[in-house]
DNA sequence: CTGCACTCTTGACCAAGATCAAGCTTGGCG
DNA sequence: CGCCAAGCTTGATCTTGGTCAAGAGTGCAG
């Protein structure tokens, strides 16, 4: 029995086939991109759009578990993810972990790097990946001539921080079970946007992964969603899951108290 | 016997009286002001500063227990805090909420604002303030002709992201312990920026708003004190408190599996 | 000054989730 | 094909912090 993986491409979206040798000369081009309504393109002009080809250079290959940039490189581009799914992981000095998000296509990582000029987390594939290079320099410089564009990205910087504050409700307020109800909820709304089933999903994270960024451990994680199973909520079998009960997980999420 | 006020002005930042009444048509300089090394301005020449004055328009002032802005609310504006203390605080549907941080002179409120052109967040004064106010539009078409002030705007919103992955960490972590030391640490190096002592600080939150900010009941934040006071580490007076032993704290924080 | 509301402290008890431990499943590789 | 490592599940027990409750300190309003 196969089930659909998770990022399997939609027929609607389904891109040409890309050699994977010289991958690095590889012209990026957004305004043919299927991710456009999703990525960095939202709400541009054509004639907008043709600037921002010339800005996103090359693609970047990254292989699973391999690291795009890690805490402490120096910062000199955007990444915006074509395929593949990564996490982003922040460590405190006596090296614990929290992972503080996962990224899948159309979705940019490394606005982390803008303060300092330095990343101050680590970015790293959980399956074989491929990213959009968009030098920052350029574009600062093309979004002080666009005006479109610079709206998009301080949105897409702003969004970043409003999903920030919705983490830090899930960790300061929540309890197990409603995290990961929320954390299945918001995967499956973002498959959902790019075109995937909504109710069967492969997850690409480990279950310690899925605990480091819902403040949980591993056994928590299994456990919930053993109980989730046993609820007629989810069909849990390793990664593979079947979304049963959609309104009951989201009663979890509103309603927790009860 | 007087503690100094968290807020008392030290002499080499001391600010001329401002008259409380028809504060809204007070022009706001940020050439002139002395938060100027630590807000938007920092690293604007002369005459980028002197654009930036025209942006900066009004003043307002925010009593004690009033919110600056709601979540819902339209967005025009960010604030810069002039004087006083905020708190931002997110809600969820069932009514829980969650602190997401304290903002103090110099730093910016409203961010959240540009994702949807609505906030998403309550902002809420801790104490009588002033903010001034920088309407958006007028903030993105002046970053699109001072190349620096963009650098600034951007380093500001990327900071804010390192910021809230840093309380990711905390949130999903750390001990109780671990949390209020982290949060004490922060405090009083953010008001050592300022030039004021990071010995004596008198708290502007209650025991229940710092357990929002870091995911504890108010009982345990009370306890937390109550240990570090017992321990030699704090001097607690209420909301006035003394660092004794700076390098414990310091030790929970980083080396907290010991 | 007095009283009330708000905040804070402290104790006793409880429960959610962590920890420790054992065993199972799956997939890659010799 | 069988072995091994990584990841997952489940059970037993423990600990941290939550909950409930009582009372003390503080400050403002009348």
């Amino acid at each position: 029995m196969t089930m659909p993986a998770l990022h399997e491409v939609p027929s609607t979206m389904k891109v040409s086939a890309i050699p994977l040798v010289k991958i690095e000369s590889l012209k990026a081009a957004c305004s043919n991109c299927n991710l456009r309504e999703l990525c960095l393109p939202v709400g541009l002009s054509i004639s907008d759009l043709e600037q921002l080809d010339k800005l996103v250079g090359t693609r970047r290959q990254v292989l699973r578990g391999n690291a795009l940039f890690r805490s402490g490189d120096s910062f000199h581009a955007l990444y915006a993810v074509r395929t593949g799914f990564f996490k982003t992981r922040v460590s405190s000095e006596d090296g614990r972990d929290q992972v503080t998000g996962f990224q899948m296509a159309g979705e940019l990582l490394g606005l982390d790097g803008i303060s300092t000029d330095r990343h101050s987390c680590d970015a790293v594939a959980l399956e074989d990946s491929q990213v959009c290079v968009i030098p920052y320099e350029q574009l600062e410089s093309l979004t002080r001539e666009f005006s479109e564009l610079q709206r998009q990205f301080h949105k897409i910087m702003s969004r970043e921080i409003v999903r920030d504050h919705g983490v830090m409700l899930l960790l300061g307020s929540m309890r197990a079970e409603e995290r990961l109800a929320a954390f299945l909820l918001n995967l499956t709304q973002r498959l959902q946007a790019r075109g995937f089933s909504a109710a069967a999903l492969v997850l690409r994270m480990t279950r310690e992964e899925i605990g480091s960024y819902l403040g949980l451990k591993l056994e928590t994680v299994s456990r919930t969603f053993s109980k989730f199973q046993d609820d007629g909520i989810l069909e849990v079998k390793q990664r593979h899951l079947r979304v049963l009960d959609l309104p009951s997980l989201q009663r979890l999420v509103n309603n927790s108290n009860c």
